[in-house]
DNA sequence: GATGAATGAGCATTCATTCAT
DNA sequence: AATGAATGAATGCTCATTCAT
């Protein structure tokens, strides 16, 4: 999952009695395929086997459950993105920003059905719940140190507004709303420059440093 | 469903050939607690009518599924929010801003357990996501026309905004963030506020690039 | 259902508080049509009411059950083949059977429907198995009656294969097999011909007594 | 079900993790019984898999659902019925029609129940009715090959007469229409013998009308 | 007599999970 | 480690029948 690109992989090369990381990192990698596919609750844990070429018991040798395997599928994904907004070169504000929200964007549209999954066990298990805060958190520290003169109130609703708006790019929401998406994203852009810029340089003459 | 409150009602004062409109009704109340509680996975038909003081069949008098029924619960619930934000009384938009994220938050922390089988359906039916939209789209009309300087897609990302903080506020996810809730609901005011506002009066000169 | 002429009737004029016999009428003629169309196994005792335009509760009130409605509409249909049958007028026997082989033909071709009904019940309810080996016996007498020469045994493989041959054609099943219908039917009257005729007059000289 | 041996088995040996196919032969051999005693309507698939001591989640692991099942029952059964026919020695016309008349009337009264079975379903599933229908072409062939100078439809009309026949000897008919069933059975010898013998040896110059 | 809302046992089917092999 | 047959609780849904109005 170091691309977001959807390959149309064949059925996976086939193990025999590997070592369980590679059959571990094999289920993951097929679960993370099924997962956005069918969604989570379309996906049975046998197929989730089957998938990745081996039989139903394997899978609880290696995962306590499917929600445990989701929860590997999750974090991956999460590593992904963060590989790919981390690795960006640095540049000017306004030029990173567009490009991290192009990867955001991305991302989000790639995986659209991880995504739905994950609001799936977001909104009924606990774990996951705790799990996708655990991340969220991260990503705000990472937020907080980039930019040390935003409040980490206003950072949480950058945060959150990235969330929600790629999600609904993702999911096509901007045409039901009669929207631009590029007008969307473009939007995103500013305000994640404009935060992420040092705080108004010098005699900023009005209150108006909002933002 | 006129109020938030989650009224910790006992069991149904119990019907006894009501007409159909009662007991549709008595079906929407009921099962409204049910998915606040239980959740949309966690709850079947048969507990749906159980819980309203009826046996199973009477469901699929009044309703096709499980679906259809949440559908009906998400429309009280989007009308009561509604009701809500339009009876307020008008004022300084500062004031109003202030008073409109309260009841947000409040409808999302008290409704929280059914605003998370909506996300669940939303990410596994793609009848609700649609419905789901519609709403969202009749949200954006109504703030585009209170604030008609203000361009459709920032409009967009205030809803979003909102919708996705209100429901983490809701879950707790503050605390989880380090990050204190009334200053969030603060920022959120704030950001409406300044959305409602007519469009910056005088002669602002240069830096208003604001986004 | 004094003709087999599957009328395409409308919907029933509709009643309103009338005699229990004109109800119980109208039960029965609708029913007719619900059996032969959906099968017994497919329609539902509600929709049998309203199919003659009447509440499910009227249904209970003139009949025990599903079943004992069938066994009304199945004595109709016995009855209105038997009419068929004897309100033929007298002719030389091949001429007589002929006509007997059409007049059943066609019975079991438009009442198909209720024929595959009446095999469902008889091989699944003891009560309408008793009630059709009623009517067989009633139609031995008959034929016993009118062919006095014939043995008994003889007489009742003659029916039973009048009853097999009838429901076969019905079904379409001579162009399954390879066969004509109208050899099949033929070879019927022949057989029924060759029953109800007198005994072979004279010195028949060897043992082919045949029939 | 080589044998019609309605053998009153006990509760089966029970299985513990066996081949699929001798799980599936246990659930076939044990749902013919069950098809038998309670009749098609009268089992669930849940009860058929645990007629064979298996969990009812174990059944759709080997047949689509109970129609599957219960046509592989009748498959057997015509199987079985058909070996013991062929497997008669040969021997002078009215001996062997003797002979497959008491093995076809033994068939029908030992599996009366799964005949039941079967015309439930001929009359109300078209995929049984066309499974039934084939066995049914494959019977008048064997007949029409074994017969040569029987026109076929009159080897049809044999046939129908005997399944009609058996099916109402094995029902206990005759006694409902005051018949002998010995009688019943020698006029049914009768009619195969005259069938199966050659066309009529000799010089049998005109009576020879009989197509 | 007629109504139709309500009943509730029943049924086909699924699927996460276990465990003997 | 891998297999895959087996488990069984759970679920959505139907429909003959009842009975309060």
């Amino acid at each position: 999952m170091t691309t977001p690109r959807q390959s149309t992989t064949r059925p996976p090369p086939r193990p025999r009695r590997g070592t369980p990381e590679a059959t571990r990192a094999r289920l993951v990698a097929c679960a993370t395929r099924e997962f956005a596919r069918a969604g989570y609750l379309g996906t049975d844990s046998n197929r989730l086997a089957r998938a990745a070429g081996y039989a139903p018991g394997v899978f609880y040798r290696h995962f306590r459950d499917k929600r445990a395997l989701f929860l590997e599928v999750y974090r991956h994904f999460v590593e992904a993105e963060w590989q790919a907004l981390t690795a960006l070169p640095p540049g000017d504000p306004a030029t990173r920003a567009r490009a991290m929200v192009d990867i955001i964007l991305g991302f989000h549209r790639e995986w659209r059905g991880l995504r739905r999954s994950l609001h799936v066990l977001c909104a009924s298990d606990p774990g996951v719940r705790r799990a996708y805060q655990r991340a969220r958190a991260r990503q705000l520290d990472w937020l907080a140190e980039r930019a040390p003169h935003l409040p980490r109130e206003r950072a949480a609703l950058l945060l959150y507004l990235f969330e929600r708006t790629s999600d609904g790019v993702a999911e096509g929401e901007p045409a039901a709303l009669g929207l631009d998406p590029a007008e969307l994203a473009a939007a995103l852009a500013h305000e994640l420059a404009t935060a992420l810029s040092p705080p108004a340089p010098v005699q900023a003459p009005p209150r108006r440093t909002r933002r």
